[in-house]
DNA sequence: TACCGGTGCGCG
DNA sequence: AAAGCGCGCACCGGTA
């Protein structure tokens, strides 16, 4: 409320802190020509006013209150009555919708609300709890995208690291960096998310060093970037000879594949054959697919298990269950998760596969 | 009043 | 030649 104060005495009572447009205005009269000129711009010619381009300009009076009150604005409007107001007056309960032909590489989307995307934070993650006797039960695949881009692409050193139970984020770390993988650091393995990440779907260096800024906060010039990917690919060779016919076999196509056999048809789509799209859609795909095939097994493994499916968050499944349950959930739905991928990927490597945890709460159990 | 594109932002 | 992908929702501002 402070925050919120300050920012109305900052901007004056004509600029509305939630219309882009008149932000850019007032940024327009207010800044020199020196801070106006390289100030990144919208499609239509707006001063951006995201995160990220404030973000640069802490000395500026108005980026930190505004900073504050765009978080606040999104967490109460979205994640508070945008919740509450979907609540069932019956059962007490949120009952959202998932579709399942809704996104166009196979994956479930879900609205009214959406609780595929609530704030990682505990405070919030906590209020989706159990009942009293129950307990809230979290299983979910790790690097899932990752590993199937190992298995579609067959990349060998990529296929040894999941082999062994290694982890891709500290094995890149450890080849972009130059070092060995025990002397990775915690900064350098987080340093190799946006490496990995963004190079597996067509990232060129330009928006890798973008991309690590804004979504991790991690510092990389264009220079690192592109040594970087350099690096990536030199470690991962068979990813990069995947990629370069995987597109030239869309392109001349206008379609892609997923693993189990659903088509992208990217002739009927407006924006036609798209290069990056065309990467993602069979790896994305390909979770999802995993994911279906492990929901599919859930039935069987839940036999004499009083567990109810609660949510669905792309590699991540979250059950309640009572509590005498926990261990034999548990159980059943890791097994679920390791068959379905089993099932799309028979030579997949299981180790470190899939993990869970049970708590009362979302928070607890993650 | 209803709908839509643009912008921005939460998640995987 | 160069290129992260996939969602849903809030809010604004313009149009129907």
């Amino acid at each position: 409320a402070n925050a919120t104060e300050n920012l109305k005495a900052i901007l004056g009572p004509y600029t509305s802190p939630d219309s882009p447009k008149q932000l850019s205005d007032w940024l327009k009269a207010e800044l020199d020509p020196e801070t106006l000129n390289p100030w990144p711009k919208t499609k239509t010619g707006q001063l951006k006013t995201d995160a990220n381009t404030l973000s640069r300009h802490l000395e500026h009076r108005l980026t930190t209150p505004l900073l504050l009150y765009k978080e606040a604005e999104k967490m109460l409007s979205t994640f508070g009555t945008g919740y509450t107001e979907h609540i069932n007056p019956k059962t007490g309960r949120i009952h959202s919708s998932f579709r399942l032909g809704g996104t166009s590489t196979g994956r479930l989307s879900c609205s009214s609300p959406n609780i595929q995307n609530p704030p990682r934070d505990k405070s919030f993650r906590e209020l989706f709890s159990a009942p009293p006797g129950r307990s809230i039960i979290v299983a979910d695949y790790g690097q899932i995208e990752l590993r199937i881009a190992a298995l579609v692409s067959g990349d060998k050193n990529m296929l040894k690291i999941y082999e062994k139970g290694q982890d891709l984020h500290k094995m890149t770390a450890a080849s972009t960096v130059g070092v060995l993988s025990e002397e990775v650091t915690k900064e350098q393995r987080q340093a190799a998310k946006p490496v990995n990440f963004g190079l597996l779907y067509g990232q060129g260096y330009r928006g890798l060093a973008r991309y690590a800024q804004a979504t991790y906060g991690v510092d990389m010039t264009e220079n690192d970037a592109k040594s970087a990917r350099e690096a990536f690919f030199k470690a991962y060779p068979d990813l990069r000879r995947w990629q370069q016919s995987a597109a030239r076999d869309a392109e001349r196509r206008k379609r892609v594949v997923t693993p189990c056999g659903r088509i992208r048809d990217f002739s009927k789509e407006a924006r036609g054959y798209r290069y990056t799209e065309a990467l993602n859609t069979p790896i994305q795909g390909g979770a999802a697919e995993v994911l279906m095939a492990a929901l599919s097994r859930l039935p069987k493994c839940q036999k004499n298990i009083d567990a109810k499916l609660v949510n669905i968050v792309h590699d991540e499944i979250v059950l309640e269950v009572g509590n005498k349950y926990i261990d034999r959930a548990k159980a059943a739905l890791e097994k679920a998760m390791v068959e379905g991928m089993l099932s799309v990927f028979p030579q997949a490597g299981t180790r470190n596969l899939v993990e869970s945890k049970s708590g009362n709460n979302w928070a607890e159990a993650k």
